[in-house]
DNA sequence: TATGAATGAGTGTTCATTCAT
DNA sequence: CATGAATGAACACTCATTCAT
């Protein structure tokens, strides 16, 4: 459990970033390219981040991946923390960029939002680092991710998708119940962030399947209906 | 970020672990208590793994609060991991044992799947520690508790009352969705686990108000109803 | 020049720092005996801070020749600038210690002024060490000895005997000028303080003797005579 | 007191080390000026080895401060060390090119002796950076000046002009003391070295006032007539 | 001549763990 | 049963120095 013992010997599953072009060890970087460099070290460190939390990250390791010299990361980034910081920054960036992509306007908006639902269980099954490095920050009580320059501003487009989602569903008068997109977006999260973040518990505790392609999929399609029909009511509604 | 330095630094916040007996250290434990030590210990790292993590918690620090030596840790428990499974097979344990002592014989099925959603929500507000293990071990990928003793017998209560209430429902005409209850503890969990556990980024990033007890208010009405439509519904129902 | 490198090649000259139980690599302390470890642990580093100044000290180093191990280091003092501040106020202390012995009230002021100024030159060259000390709190522009709690408190025993020197002194009439025992302290300690402090640059711009005992002897001759002189006349005096 | 952190916090004050041409920061050099450059980079090295001593000196800050590349100082100079020693003897020179300036041909051989003395303090007041530059070099040892070619030879002209006076002096039965100018250029330095370079220390455990332009004057004064009248009398004398 | 990228050997410090009493 | 001393393997971070352009 000493940090660098136990953790060390995790065997280093490779996690797809999704990036453009991932750490290539293959061939090494040549030299003088301070860009890729950078960016190599910041995929590494995002990898590492994911993987062993904040107080579990290398340094070390992190060089290693990147194909950098350890104090390259230190005149690049700062430090540790600096770096973290970049790496969540980074995240969050990812992950925005990922939802601008979604075209929800031709939809009807029933079908708009069980669609919107497919995509974040899809996206969370993608990106289990970016979950990691939530629950990371988390448990560093959101520390970073407040002194993050305009993290807000880069607000999920998914909010926005949703909010003319629900105004055409409330105008067309599908939806009568007129949830504020915020809400919403907690909601559709809530219902995947549990089950895909703790798939590691819950299949030993409880037996659950959460793990099984299978439950996924009837898992989805019962919680779209459940919340498709959420908005198709009234709020406490008769 | 060195994990001695800032996380020594952060506010050690006392977490009320609703235990029977609370470590006391005003007056030192006289000598031979082998039970006794032990019992604070366990609570002592309990604390500690709740708050910092597998990587962040330290012996010293559970030492210290537990008002005991340090190789004491070691004769009792072996090691920082043997540790950890004890309290993490402890806090199973204990959460369980907070469940077993709801009592919804009485109520009318729909009226029991409200109280349930309830006190889910202000369970896991009142043991936010329960929430940072269980992060934790998600992040050790299950590491431990997959090596828990007979883990999966002490089975959430919460499950078997589900199952009564949701025959209940069923026999009554009330339910018409036949939802096996490991699948709906998952859904109840979902839906409180994200906002509270990721309470301190999602204010910061969506300007979500998860932490305003008027807001959660009005997210479990909202949601009680959500469910309880969804019970009463054939599932992809017309 | 790197710290680590040139001057670890420096030849570690052995310097009788002249407590009472020097460290002793002979055969090792008996393990657990706290008390002795620190006390070896605060010899070597004297050692390592007169030898190198404060940048130039390594733990290592001290924890070798305390033969000890460089965790103790830490659990005993902090970390290096406590320890240094620790070894500042040892060596005022022993500085101090050292002047108490003098017994001036037996001769005779022009004497006591002799014997007084012969003592502080040999104190000077038995602890050459204490003389890089305080080169090096200089260079540090007094950053620590500053927070060295009560240090004029240990203020030189010298002052006190100086001063009844000086009153005996002028009450016989032998001395004429009513100096203030600090500035004759300074005097004194200026007069011997160069020569010594600076004897490795003398020899080679100057070609001066400084390291020669007939040249102190000479020297301390001379300064004498010219002191004696200086209180016996009025000050700016006819 | 990691050299970096502790060290690169010290406000960094400006020392006028008094050259013909200061670094020029506010214009970046034009390229191709080798000369320039290499003067640049030999002042900002003499400010940076004032300030932190050999160990405590950083080759990226004297390079920021010379406003030239890192690597340029190794072409120029070769290594730190190297680069220390030219300070060195830059230092030297530049102390004596000082001294040179004094004209006492004209003076009475007492007068001359005061102005001297007046010269000497005023000259370690105004140039600090080069008594540090004399501790830092005598806590190594000596180590870089003996290698110092023909630094001999810039003997001070202090003493040549000392000497001139000695022998006016003596010649006009003004003094009756034959000193050796180099012993009296020690005495002189030895009254002045102390209390300035040990102006951190001096005040805080003595409560000295040595940094008071009243007590300097004062003290001034005292050491003048004791150092005149220490030469008008025959030594050892009755 | 000049630059900025890259390197590697330290250096202070931490921490789980074991030893001796 | 209990303690405090001692250990050693990391770890984050620094800095003089060299390389490639």
């Amino acid at each position: 459990m000493t940090d660098g013992k136990s953790e060390a010997n995790r065997d280093e599953q490779i996690i797809d970033i999704g990036l453009a072009a991932p750490v290539d060890n293959s061939r090494p970087r040549v030299g003088r390219d301070s860009e890729g460099t950078k960016r190599d070290i910041l995929l590494a460190a995002m990898h590492e981040f994911s993987e062993y939390g904040d107080g579990g990250a290398r340094i070390d390791r992190i060089a290693r991946r990147a194909n950098a010299n350890k104090s390259l990361i230190y005149s690049y980034f700062g430090n540790k923390e600096e770096l973290y910081a970049r790496v969540l920054r980074e995240a969050y960036t990812q992950i925005r960029a990922g939802e601008r992509e979604l075209n929800l306007d031709k939809l009807e908006p029933r079908e708009a939002i069980r669609a919107l639902m497919k995509f974040t269980m899809e996206h969370y099954l993608r990106a289990p680092w970016f979950l990691r490095l939530l629950a990371t920050e988390n448990l560093r009580r959101g520390q970073t991710v407040r002194q993050i320059d305009k993290i807000s501003e880069l607000q999920s487009p998914l909010i926005t998708q949703l909010k003319q989602v629900l105004d055409r569903g409330v105008a067309s008068g599908a939806f009568k119940n007129d949830m504020n997109p915020v809400d919403l977006y907690i909601l559709m999260a809530s219902l995947f962030y549990f089950p895909i973040s703790n798939s590691h518990t819950l299949p030993v505790v409880f037996g659950a399947q959460v793990t099984d392609p299978k439950w996924r999929e009837h898992y989805l399609k019962s919680v779209q209906d459940m919340v498709v029909r959420h908005l198709e009511n009234a709020p406490g509604g008769a």
